[in-house]
DNA sequence: TTGTACGCGTTATCAG
DNA sequence: CTGATAACGCGTACAA
């Protein structure tokens, strides 16, 4: 890189102090006369200035950036989410730093870490890890930090929940409504809040309904994966087949998992919905590509990385920092993979 | 936020100099006193010290980050880039920055400004702008610059190119092979490198089977969002099929407009292959969870994003910056979606 | 081995 | 209105 001109540089060339063109540079509210103001102004833009954001942050103790965390990019639940995020962030003037956990609770933790040397703003954290170590000493540190999609036990921590109970039970009811008796539900390692949610709301439906529930639980937790979900989702759908008494609807965990679901149903000569009904949970766009389109319940991605980036925003404007704890409701959307054996 | 602590206040705790203590607790090679050090290190602990990066970076004139620009992170082909490029800068203790510039040229530049501001290490950029003024002053201005996706006509520049031309070629003589001689090209707007390379591919194929092209372009060029892209497949096919010479098979310049088409073909009634055969291009991980799976040229996403990376990275260790070209091959990933009409 | 002192680029304070 | 200067947190010559 070539040396970079400061405002040092500048005042040299115009015969002012470095003050001067300070004030002139970053738009301060400080008057100026007109005459150095454009005599400034031109020189800054024949030597092609380019203010240097560490001195100014360093220097007003503060930056304009903000963090999230997220399992990983590459899950479109996710790029959604981050997708909101970097929308209000833009609006408002914020810089955001995206980074992938994988799962990892260590990389989350470097993350983290990485995020307070940064001295961000504030971060939001869709986190994984059991040991909250690192994400307390966050809020100890008074730190702004939101939670989104997984719960968090921890106080004083601002949340943006999603229902997954009521997602799962209302997935259930819907499916009994369309006169299934045996619903299956398949999911990967019920070793997360909102996976335990959704199978707990499950659960409860089918036994408000006095019906059996019927899960299967896949036990490995691989690095996440668009793929490897599908493939989960086919080998869920091999073993609840392959039973003596197969369901006539399948309810997935999540709609990568349903892909797999049908296709398999398909590889087995079996016809979506004619022959077995299959839901999803998310509603991830694709979702309604595939055929048939998938009947699933609707997580509420984009709404939630906005709805996070504003909350988080106000709490780094307000000297005091109010808690939250939204919870945002599921809804069904209602497509084409689930038969009505009712009519 | 509260107060945070420093090397000095560290030293005052320990009754020793802040150049002591930085040195302890940046890793520094030079000798300091065992005891010292662990006295050192007990109370930076104690006090939850975090060290301050910005501080760091300004002294040492020198960031670890390198930023990306993308048309949309919610595009999976983009989403799989970026993972890649994750991937290779977390190994290389580099933390990046990733924008969407929505095929805004101003949002694009803002980005790029930004970054400069930021003092980034270098940029990976597919860009959209056809007014290249401000990527030129990057280059100028000495920054590492890595193009990828889009072919850029700047000199002095690395780029990571994909043959586009060939990728098209490649479909459209596999799509020959299989007996087809009515192939329809079904695309967005022609208003990019990539774009007509494909476009410019499968008519050359066609040229030189003695065939007719047929090409149906959307002319309008709508922020990118996979559910415009799945509709723009459907409005195109429907022009496409609605006319007096319906094509035996379909190409189109994206899977996510192939998944349109197929969704649109079905609608009419039409089967996939057996009536019609489709293929895509980009090779996104839902074109196999799709029925039928689609038949599509793969470009290397993701090996993209980590090739540009390791590039990137590579040019800011060197004191020399080599001037790169390499060029991407298609490959045709053979599914289930093209009907062997030879056979 | 440790400490002193300066500077990275910026802005804020205070004096003129 | 303008300028000199200190300070943000850190690393590093240079001196001790």
């Amino acid at each position: 890189m070539s040396k970079s001109v400061t405002v040092h540089d500048i005042a040299k060339l115009a015969n002012v102090s470095s003050a001067t063109v300070s004030r002139v540079l970053s738009n301060s509210d400080y008057p100026v006369s007109e005459k150095l103001r454009t005599r400034i102004l031109k020189i800054a833009e024949e030597v092609n200035y380019v203010p240097n954001l560490l001195g100014k942050q360093l220097k007003k103790n503060s930056t304009m950036t903000i963090g999230i965390i997220i399992p990983s990019i590459i899950n479109p639940f996710y790029s959604s989410v981050v997708f909101g995020v970097e929308e209000v962030a833009r609006q408002e003037g914020f810089t955001v730093f995206a980074c992938n956990s994988l799962q990892d609770p260590e990389l989350e933790d470097e993350y983290i870490q990485t995020m307070m040397e940064m001295q961000v703003k504030g971060v939001i954290v869709s986190s994984i890890t059991t040991n909250k170590e690192k994400l307390k000493r966050l809020i100890e540190m008074n730190m702004n930090v939101i939670a989104i999609d997984q719960k968090l036990d921890e106080e004083g921590i601002s949340q943006i929940e999603f229902d997954h109970h009521k997602g799962g039970f209302l997935a259930a009811k819907y499916l009994q409504g369309k006169g299934h008796t045996r619903i299956g539900y398949v999911t990967t390692k019920l070793n997360r809040p909102s996976r335990k949610g959704i199978c707990r709301g499950y659960m409860d439906a089918m036994k408000e309904a006095g019906l059996e529930p019927f899960v299967e639980e896949y036990r490995s937790d691989e690095p996440f994966n668009p793929i490897f979900e599908f493939e989960t989702g086919r080998e869920l759908a091999r073993r609840m087949m392959g039973g003596d008494r197969p369901p006539t609807a399948i309810f997935a965990c999540n709609d990568l998992l349903a892909f797999g679901v049908i296709h398999e149903l398909r590889v087995r000569g079996l016809q979506v919905p004619s022959d077995v009904s299959v839901m999803g949970f998310d509603g991830i766009d694709v979702g309604q590509m595939i055929h048939p389109p998938l009947t699933t319940i609707k997580q509420p991605d984009y709404e939630m990385g906005k709805m996070a980036c504003r909350m988080l925003v106000d709490m780094t404007m307000g000297k005091d920092k109010p808690m939250f704890n939204v919870t945002l409701q599921p809804k069904l959307l209602e497509r084409h993979s689930v038969r009505d054996l009712n009519g």
